[in-house]
RNA sequence: GGCCCCAUCGUCUAGAGGCCCAGGACAUCACCCUCUCAAGGUGGAGACACGGGUUCGAAUCCCGUUGGGGCUGCCA
């Protein structure tokens, strides 16, 4: 008999999506697909005061971008409160809870009295309290050891008496994290429960509940947490990891969910860049590494170029449209287009992220990034290069990239100079920048008008 | 403090007793190629935290130490 295989990946919606939670939704989803089950969106939205509908849209965006669709959901447990209510007080009717009305002041005092040890003590265990507002629900625990059986940490064991009476109802009735999220697990017949390593301690509490009820508990694995350059876990308010950042930054979804796939989990061989089917046939979850991982942006910038640069060209056209568009001189005309055509092969293979388009592109839409004439610093040389060269190029009407090469290899000749140093003064007069993409291809672009107008100018600043 | 987890180059990792005086990738350095940049090529530097065991033999197993991390909330 075999159980069906379900996952589910269950964000809490009380800041931006950051990349961690990314990691923990992409590996629940390369389970789900490898072994063909579904993959469920969960929002764990039980704490009202943190809660926002617009982090719950964020991190619905986020999948949707980086490619990691579920099958149902999202369901939120803020529709499912009478559910908890009802199933804490079946733990309530069967002796295996009971009510509390300590107050978090009387339980310090009571701690500090005993000796230091912080924790509830277990005062309201056996005295019967009935259910009234503000009176807590807390589970009773029993006494022995709890096990809980880990696919990346192995058997896990913690003794009991180092677990406290945790509460299952808060005062007003609404459920806590643990409750919540073990009736969820249950209702919805979740096969493994993937999640960040943070989560360990509290999954003897859901073991505990699961015994409880004599429901057959899930497969667990706690993954090692993301930390940042200082060593400790990625904070929401701490580090800007922000998965829409990364977006906006002209990140790519497949570079970003390689990367993020060798966060931790390695499939051997030397294997790096895998594709999202590649990913599902050799990910395995018994291979995920056990220790913290430093996420760094630098590697992942070189997934990217690598992505980058294997689109093909008009996939990669059509990822840059948004960040040209940001510009006023982009009007994304025929004549645009053609001259991005033209250039876009050449630029694909330049950058690592994709608004870096805009300053490898820039000068062949707009006047406005040329040098003032008072801003060159020409040396003579320089001068003497711009002058013959345009000599050269003056009488060429086969204004192309071939011609205009082998004009440029003749000048070097002919001053008997390095080509690197002919093309430096060319490209500032011509882009007004330092490198770019080569230089006889823009020139085509610019053609011939253009390309003389702006040499001509470049020179004029000898005095 | 208590409970729990972890420990290979700066970083991500390979390594599941001999194949390892430890391999790959990013970053870094040098050189080559080259119209700049990028890419590519070649080479360099760079790690098994420490101490005990077990074993003919340990990065790999056990114990301890040290270090780091997570949790410790009527947050998730």
């Amino acid at each position: 008999m075999t159980q069906e295989i379900r996952l589910r990946f269950a964000p809490s919606p009380t800041g931006y999506f950051h990349v961690g939670g990314a990691r923990t939704a992409l590996y629940n989803w390369l389970i789900a697909k490898k072994q063909g089950g579904s993959f469920i969106l969960r929002i764990d939205d039980t704490d009202e005061l943190r809660n926002r509908q617009e982090w719950t849209d964020g991190i619905i965006a986020a999948l949707d971008w980086l490619g990691i669709d579920f099958d149902e959901g999202p369901y939120f447990q803020s529709q499912r409160k009478d559910r908890y209510f009802q199933q804490a007080r079946e733990f309530y009717e069967k002796g295996l809870a009971y009510y509390c009305n300590c107050t978090r002041d009387q339980i310090d005092e009571r701690a500090k009295m005993r000796g230091g040890q912080p924790g509830y003590d277990g005062f309201c265990r056996d005295r019967a309290l009935s259910s009234e507002p503000g009176y807590a629900l807390r589970f009773k625990v029993p006494p022995g050891d709890t096990v809980v059986n880990d696919v990346v940490r192995g058997t896990v064991t913690f003794a009991n008496s180092t677990i406290e009476d945790f509460i299952l109802l808060k005062g007003n009735g609404a459920a806590l994290y643990v409750l919540a999220n073990f009736v969820d697990d249950v209702d919805l017949k979740i096969s493994h429960v993937i999640r960040a390593e943070e989560h360990l301690p509290t999954t003897p509490k859901a073991v505990l509940l699961y015994e409880a009820l004599g429901v057959q508990s899930p497969i667990f694995a706690h993954l090692p947490v993301l930390v940042n350059e200082k060593r400790v876990k990625l904070s929401k308010r701490r580090d800007r990891v922000a998965v829409e950042d990364f977006r906006d930054q002209g990140f790519l979804p497949e570079a970003m969910v390689n990367y993020l796939a060798l966060l931790g989990w390695s499939p051997g061989d030397d294997l790096e860049f895998l594709d999202r089917q590649e990913l599902i046939d050799l990910f395995d979850l018994s291979k995920v590494s056990k220790s913290p991982a430093f996420f760094d942006v630098v590697k992942m910038k070189h997934f990217n170029k690598h992505y980058m640069a294997s689109l093909n060209v008009n996939d990669f056209i059509g990822r840059c449209l948004g960040v040209l568009e940001a510009n006023s001189w982009w009007t994304g005309d025929e004549s645009q287009m053609a001259s991005f055509h033209v250039i876009a092969p050449f630029v694909q293979e330049r950058i690592a992220l994709l608004d870096e388009v805009v300053e490898m592109v820039d000068f062949l839409f707009t006047d406005s990034v040329l040098l003032e004439v008072e801003q060159y610093n020409f040396s003579d040389i320089d001068l003497d290069v711009l002058s013959k060269f345009l000599v050269k190029i003056e009488g060429e009407d086969n204004f192309t990239r071939d011609r205009l090469e082998e004009h440029f290899r003749s000048l070097g000749e002919d001053l008997g100079l390095a080509l690197r140093k002919l093309q430096a003064p060319i490209r500032l007069s011509l882009t007004g920048k330092k490198v770019g993409p080569p230089l006889f291809v823009a020139m085509e672009i610019l053609g011939k008008e253009r390309s003389l107008n702006r040499i001509r100018n470049a020179v004029a600043s000898r005095h």
